[in-house]
RNA sequence: GGCCUCGUGGCGGAGUGGUGACGCAGAGGACUGCAAAUCCUUGCACCCGAGUUCGAUUCUCGGCGAGGCCUCCA
């Protein structure tokens, strides 16, 4: 008998692969960074939307639907933000037409909003729950955690401390902070470009509340008017919709330190918990054309110019693609987004039989096992592959395709061709026959042409049996 | 300086102590009036050095190289 195969996922906590164990398997709870809003999401930012997207549609496979929860916050609460709406509004604040707040929220709407479409482009599941950050600063009235309890329980219970009008987290409160990054804040020192404050305790403590000016956006606090230090936001958001202790939490590599360490020390501090949560994943960066994307370096790539604007390889890239070829590598390596790579995820897409019916079928082993391997999608999308070619052939495994192929969140979509057209066509293939019959190949072929502009492509055959020129044909994609 | 990843063919990428997956691209062929699609065949690789071993791409050590983090960052 076969074993029934169980999900296995790398844990940064561990540096190994692990079986995953849920707290509660009718409620499986999994916490992710979603963006800050001052700026268009780049293809950076797509890459963790995407990966904890399929495990997010493979828990609900396992789990059920409704036994899944998935909670990415919005942070639309940061100083970036703030500079941004100076900057896009700054005449409309000085001269009184636009309060500092009410520019702050037309930036991180517009942003926001942004963000949706784009991800949703992607073929990304809305998650559960999308937290703001604004609304968990202060007190609510649901009784939902907030920053500000938060922090005021840190000071009780000894972690964190008041000085210079700010609030301080103490790393030296805690024994194991670092165990996430394996660093030893001591050892870290030396050579390490760390301006030291003189009125932290230790070097490495972070701020958790800073008091604001009058130019800047703040909330009445007992620490006076101020606004949060970064990584407070995500431990109020996540324990209110995931409890104190949940099963998986996800990111970019680059937030395990400090962001991640320090989520870990206030939620696990403040609710006085071993862990806050079971499982840390990480996905790897993304490169483009071979160079760390930047800025500076001139390759900083946004979803939106993807999708939307003919800026890299000086084409637009369907959303469908820009999924796939993210999944063509393991989301720990780090991938490089390439023209060539997008070239070839469109190829292998429109090989790909459309109009399946996915709750028609149940999802092939042949992808399910290597996604319970640490999320190995680049063995999923080949045996997904394979599928397709299956179905191509034979159009009883479409459902089993169609189902697989909606796991990865890359099912293709039949095009909608008009009515007419699709009654045209038959009839026109009939004329092109008599054309082909007199040996008329110019006009045949402008037919074919004509057609092909339209969408359709016709596709000759040989009948088996008689030997008679079959013309079927096809919506292209 | 500390810490963490990683190095397989043109590209993407499995995997293994003993003739080296697979996909894409390339080449050749079948089919075709020509296409498209499909099918068949096929070339090409395990960063370097030392060690362990009958034998290493796979294990160990050391190099070299790439990337990341060290309080902006997915």
């Amino acid at each position: 008998m076969a074993e029934k195969p169980v999900l296995t996922l790398y844990n940064t906590l561990t540096r190994s692969k692990a079986a995953f164990t849920p707290i509660d398997p009718e409620n499986v709870r999994m916490y992710v960074c979603g963006p800050t809003v001052y700026d268009l999401a780049h293809i950076g930012n797509a890459r963790p939307v995407i990966v904890f997207d399929v495990l997010f549609r493979l828990l609900r496979l396992v789990h059920g639907e409704k036994h899944v929860i998935y909670a990415r916050n919005i942070t639309d609460l940061d100083d970036k933000i703030n500079a941004r709406a100076l900057r896009d509004f700054g005449a409309e604040i000085e001269n009184g037409t636009l309060s500092l707040n009410e520019a702050i929220r037309r930036v991180t709407e517009k942003t926001a909003n942004q963000f949706h479409s784009d991800v949703a482009m992607l073929g990304c599941l809305p998650p559960t729950h999308e937290p703001r950050a604004t609304e968990f600063v202060q007190p609510r009235e649901d009784g939902k955690a907030d920053m500000i309890t938060l922090i005021q329980r840190l000071i009780e219970r000894g972690h964190a401390y008041e000085t210079n009008g700010e609030v301080l987290f103490d790393t030296s409160s805690t024994a194991d902070y670092g165990e996430l990054s394996k660093r030893n804040l001591d050892e870290q020192q030396a050579g390490a470009r760390v301006a030291v404050d003189m009125h932290k305790k230790n070097p490495g403590d972070f701020v958790l509340w800073k008091l604001s000016s009058s130019e800047e956006p703040g909330w009445t606090s007992p620490w006076g008017r101020g606004r949060p230090g970064w990584h407070i936001e995500c431990s109020a958001m996540a324990a209110a919709y995931l409890g104190e202790v949940f099963d998986i939490h996800g990111g970019g590599l680059d937030l395990i330190f400090p962001h991640h360490e320090n989520e870990i020390a206030q939620s696990r501090c403040a609710h006085d918990t071993k862990v806050m949560a079971n499982v840390w994943m990480h996905n790897g960066f993304v490169q483009v054309e071979g160079r760390k994307m930047s800025k500076s370096e001139g390759n900083f790539v946004t979803i939106y110019e993807l999708l939307h604007e003919e800026k890299f390889g000086g084409r637009k890239w369907p959303g469908e693609v820009l999924r796939l070829a993210m999944l063509m590598t393991h989301y720990r390596e780090p991938i490089d987004f390439s023209v060539k790579r997008l070239e070839e995820a469109e190829r292998l897409l429109a090989k790909w039989p459309a109009g399946g019916n996915p709750n028609e079928g149940r999802v092939d082993a042949s992808v399910l096992t290597p996604l319970f391997d640490d999320l190995n999608t680049v063995g999923a999308v080949q045996a997904l592959h394979a599928l397709a070619q299956c179905a191509n052939n034979d159009p009883l495994m479409m459902p089993v395709f169609a189902a697989s192929a909606e796991l990865l969140g890359v099912l293709p979509k039949k095009v909608e061709v008009s009515k007419a057209l699709e009654d045209s066509v038959e009839s026109l293939i009939q004329l092109r026959l008599e054309m082909l019959k007199a040996k008329n190949f110019d006009e045949a072929d402008k037919l074919r042409d004509d057609l092909a502009a339209k969408g359709i492509q016709l596709k000759d055959g040989k009948d088996p049996a008689t030997g008679e020129r079959v013309t079927t044909w096809e919506v292209k994609r």
